[in-house]
DNA sequence: GTAGCGTTGGCAGGTTGTTGCCAGCCGTTG
DNA sequence: CAACGGCTGGCAACAACCTGCCAACGCTAC
């Protein structure tokens, strides 16, 4: 563990786990931006040292959650429990905010044991937040999403398949029964949808979060 | 479960283990393919009911497990105790042979419970075993294989990162300080290594092998 | 000092992918 | 029934990628 004064980086998820677990236990203001539904839920406790639920929570995601129909339900479960949720295609860093007191800032996963950053200084926290609340009013509500992308998500496993079988595109739309001008439509929307602007991103991207 | 006389075909890594980890305690023949380091470990007990070590222990992977350091470290070390490793370029179905008697065969791992196939029939069990043999000696030595992938192991890391962030060719060839023919052939050796034959297939395999 | 070998990088031809354009088709609406 | 809107798919221009070819260079051995 480092310390810099009001900025502490621990390493893992354990370490995290240790440092800010307690924090779910009276936080009522929770506001959080992800690329999965993984990220943050490593630091919160789930046994009965869970109090009381936050008043308010809002959780701000990349479009590619969406694209697994598993995980779509999910966040609808959780819309409807209560918690805002909305969609945005610019690139997020992965932030978790409780009750715009404390910061937790996830760095790279590129490689190793990922480091995270749990801010309590006063002003980089404003910081943050300020930046967290112009993506949140720039982000699109959960259901109006969903309902734009539930036709790419009904072909989206199959499209993920052939690109992931590595066949070329003339090919995989032949298998589809489609125009190769019609399927190179739909990657890019798959492609959109991921925030990917290569192929192989948009490989990376779609095992991460688990449609290929 | 569903059962077919000498098959047996069970879902998900916990009925795997509660139907074979008992085959691990008396093995003396132990052979198998995989893509990965942890296809077959989930079948392993690791407590001190395991038993004596296998006589003979034969591992055929595909060259991509080789690209992160830490794993080509861990098979040099499975070599140096003993244990034989080839590498394969070809495309392996996933498969673990117990004393020439008991087979598992891995199902697809794309989405949701993976299935694996337990295959006692005898003329089932030498069919698979035949076709192993082939591809054990159409394999490469762990150590030769090593050698000539070290060169590329050196450059993979930097040359996934700058894939995966999804510029162009000649940009991340200029990052690297190479032409970018140079940088097509370190890619295209890549590719090769991750048995991939497009970029979105070598994403997705990258991701899988934790090398970006 | 020279020959031989291996690698780099520029060039180029070919393939694959990206996206715009537009005709045709189909379903809906008035 | 006609008009309109949206989608498909063929065509095409362009961009990006794939790989062969070859000159130049550096290193090693003799």
């Amino acid at each position: 563990m480092e310390t810099t004064g009001d900025v502490v980086v621990v390493r893992g998820e354990e370490e995290l786990f240790a440092r800010a677990g307690h924090l779910w236990e009276h936080v009522s203001d929770l506001a959080c931006a992800a690329n999965d539904l993984y990220t943050w839920s490593v630091t919160r406790p789930s046994g009965p040292e869970r109090q009381q639920r936050p008043e308010r929570i809002r959780k701000l995601y990349r479009p590619g959650v969406l694209l697994d129909p598993s995980t779509a339900q999910h966040l609808r479960g959780l819309a409807d429990s209560g918690a805002e949720i909305r969609i945005t295609p610019d690139e997020i860093n992965e932030t978790i905010i409780f009750d715009r007191r404390i910061v937790i800032l996830a760095g790279d996963a590129s490689y190793g044991v990922r480091g995270y950053s749990v801010i309590t200084r006063q002003e980089v926290v404003a910081g943050v937040q300020s930046l967290f609340e112009a993506a949140w009013r720039a982000g699109t509500e959960l259901a109006v999403y969903d309902a734009q992308i539930a036709e790419i998500r009904t072909l989206a496993p199959r499209i993920m398949e052939l690109l992931g079988s590595g066949c070329k595109d003339e090919t995989a739309a032949r298998t589809l029964g489609l125009g190769v001008r019609t399927y190179r439509r739909r990657v890019a929307e798959l492609m959109n949808a991921l925030g990917a602007s290569s192929r192989f991103q948009a490989g990376v991207r779609a095992r991460e979060l688990g449609v290929v």
